[in-house]
DNA sequence: AATCATTGCTAACACATGTTAGTATATTAT
DNA sequence: ATAATATACTAACATGTGTTAGCAATGATT
């Protein structure tokens, strides 16, 4: 059978040195975001990089598969800054106000992403949810071990430090509200007031 | 035609003073706490209950439903809960302190329903999906409000109090982590650390 | 210009979803 | 006991879902 067709086909833009899957991964996580993983529909997905739904299984494996990318690259890049904070020489303070510091920088800079990859993870399928599940174990065990030391060290105050990481982490999520709120407060402001009250709030002066 | 039923029906079983529908509703607290109001059926719902899904039908109206009695039940016990913090006369810092102590204590005693209240509110449909996100900015504003008066009075760091409020109510939201740790760690001990570091940070000494 | 890989399209599938209709059984009130 | 109400069941519906098959258009390579 013979289709004749009048318009041109869509085709998914891109820029100089990224993927069309790499456009189909971005604009999922701001639809992940908006909706949820569950809530967003492949339609949806398509709709917004301007293309058919099932056009997009030539560039990605499964809906999952997009879920994985997301959650995945945050926790790398996390583990990784990790790394490095651990192999510094300065004391435990300086260390947690790093690592608080590169939170805020990571919700600020890739803030759909890290948004769903902190709220959406439960919707990974089992290799997968497990092996997430097991780095963000390690990360706030390592994390809260660094305030251990700084608790010896009596530089920090006698508190729980699980305690202390969970209040830390979960508070720089709540950054999300300023992503919709209309006046902005500049990041350096907004920095700067999360480390006086989350890193003054341990120290023991 | 005639259908015999070799065993007797389910029932929804009930204690002395609550009704069938408010065994629906808790049930549904911990489905959607766990999977998600969109990843959490109808179907699964009715096993948790013990009964076929069409048969709950008979006590609620729709799922949405449901998600509502969730939502504005939380939220009205907060917002009376401010009422009444409002009108102490009490100086700011034993304000705010009191303020998270009844957070705490929410999330520790009604912990489903706060949860699913806080992060499954967007999927409410539009009249009361603003209406829940109004009540949502005022009770925010109000805790500023506070914050913004212990300013002035010196009791309390010259820190952003919007920005203050949003740290406090995400790291009590953090409390999550510990129903599911098999080592809890027990109430009390958990609210004096938050608030050590959550007051402690705010105060001006 | 011919060939081949990439990327898009339409159509359709199998399945899960929320919900309703109609009917049977339990419980409560008369 | 009878009638009335509350509650459960089975069956089915319409719709939305992720995904695949098969083919058409486009872009790159020779």
């Amino acid at each position: 059978m013979l289709v004749y067709y009048l318009r041109s086909m869509a085709r998914i833009k891109i820029e100089k040195n990224t993927s069309r899957k790499e456009v189909i991964v971005s604009k999922a996580a701001s639809l992940f975001r908006e909706k949820g993983f569950k809530a967003a529909s492949m339609r949806d997905l398509a709709e917004a990089v301007g293309v058919e739904a099932a056009s997009l299984y030539n560039h990605i494996k499964s809906k999952t598969e997009l879920l994985h990318e997301l959650c995945f690259g945050v926790a790398n890049r996390f583990m990784h800054h990790m790394d490095q904070v651990e192999a510094k020489k300065t004391n435990s303070i300086d260390k947690v106000e790093e690592l608080v510091r590169f939170h805020i920088n990571e919700m600020i800079n890739h803030y759909e992403e890290v948004y769903v990859s902190d709220r959406e993870w439960k919707h990974l399928s089992d290799p997968y949810l497990s092996n997430f599940q097991n780095q963000r174990r390690m990360y706030r065990k390592r994390f809260a071990a660094i305030i251990e030391t700084g608790i010896r060290n009596k530089e920090i105050k006698a508190i729980d430090a699980p305690t202390a990481v969970l209040i830390i982490l979960h508070a720089i999520g709540g950054i999300e509200s300023w992503h919709r709120s209309t006046k902005k407060i500049d990041a350096d402001a907004l920095t700067s007031n999360m480390i006086t009250i989350l890193v003054g709030g341990l120290k023991n002066d």
